[in-house]
DNA sequence: CAGCATCCTACGAGATACTG
DNA sequence: CAGTATCTCGTAGGATGCTG
């Protein structure tokens, strides 16, 4: 039978991510930001967490690099699209350069840009499998060497075994305050 | 079986997500939601793309069940947990279950919403690369046979080699209308 | 073309009080 | 405990128009 899932030992008397509790009460209602939050997922989706934001780099890993590319790919609005692409800027995701062709700038994935492609896969391929398009994959990547189709993204045990999400067990780590 | 992929280059003329372009002019300004794009991951965002979602799916993912749990752990407040809660009821991402012990509804995970758990790991992991705690890993994810800690999340060609971003080309595939 | 600067709306969100 | 109902505010987002 479908066994309850312990995944984690961690119970949560650890409490993991710490809530704001200061002085905000009666006060203004600023949104909360996930700053204090001592959690690797609150601080990467501080960054990447705002509705445009994957979209936008969705498109930057298709090959866009102008301002006006993708505003009519999306059909964002432009004082959004200035917003994001400024502190995708800031936080080192993206970084600005000058065409050398008409010398206007350009917008470029950086290394730390590049490896959000799991996090950006790994959506992907969840949509792909539980919300489908009735005719099938709309795109599929592939091994650029093989040509082969890349494998669906999955959890994977030091020695390589695919992991099924129960077989995971999260532990404390030292940047853990366990106060 | 692993059906032929067309090697069509998916230049970008042929825009992957269309904007939306009806009529919204001078009418109310409501939101765009992301549905009419043809795009995986614009699907998927439409879902857990809301801010506090994915930080309520990474406490069920570490055991939390009860409203006042998520409550207490995020520091989120009643009616935004609520709304939250629904939608991903909804979407059949989580399950309401009535708790043997005490009769009260518990919130659980499905096989679809378990299936997101690349998207949080990948996540995570570039939190923990990206943006490190001082004192190091906060929360360290361990295969719960060996108890060893489980692999970076990356992306794998058909052979199972480790590839770059820039190994990985996008193909079209049949759910994309190139009209 | 690549943005700022404005102005406006609606949604996200916080606090609190109330119900079964 | 598990919400619902309200009320309020801030911020994201949209539609322009203007500038170098």
């Amino acid at each position: 039978m479908m066994q309850l899932i312990r995944v984690a030992r961690l119970h949560h008397a650890t409490v993991l991510c710490k809530p704001l509790r200061e002085e905000t009460v009666g006060r203004p209602v600023k949104y909360k930001t996930f700053d204090h939050m001592n959690c690797s997922l609150a601080q990467t989706l501080n960054i990447i967490g705002e509705r445009w934001t994957l979209l936008i780099l969705r498109d930057s890993f298709f090959g866009s690099k102008r301002f006006a590319q993708f505003e009519r790919n999306l059909g964002i609005s432009k004082n959004i699209l200035t917003a994001r692409l400024n502190t995708l800027v800031e936080e080192g995701i993206l970084t600005r350069r000058t065409s050398k062709e008409d010398g206007r700038t350009d917008y470029v994935l950086t290394e730390q840009g590049l490896e959000l492609q799991p996090v950006l896969l790994s959506m992907t391929h969840w949509g792909d499998k539980h919300r489908p398009h009735p005719r099938g994959e709309r795109v599929t990547f592939v091994d650029r060497e093989t040509g082969r189709p890349i494998q669906k993204m999955g959890v994977r045990g030091e020695d390589g075994r695919l992991l099924a999400p129960r077989d995971i067990r999260a532990t404390a780590g030292p940047g853990l305050e366990t106060d």
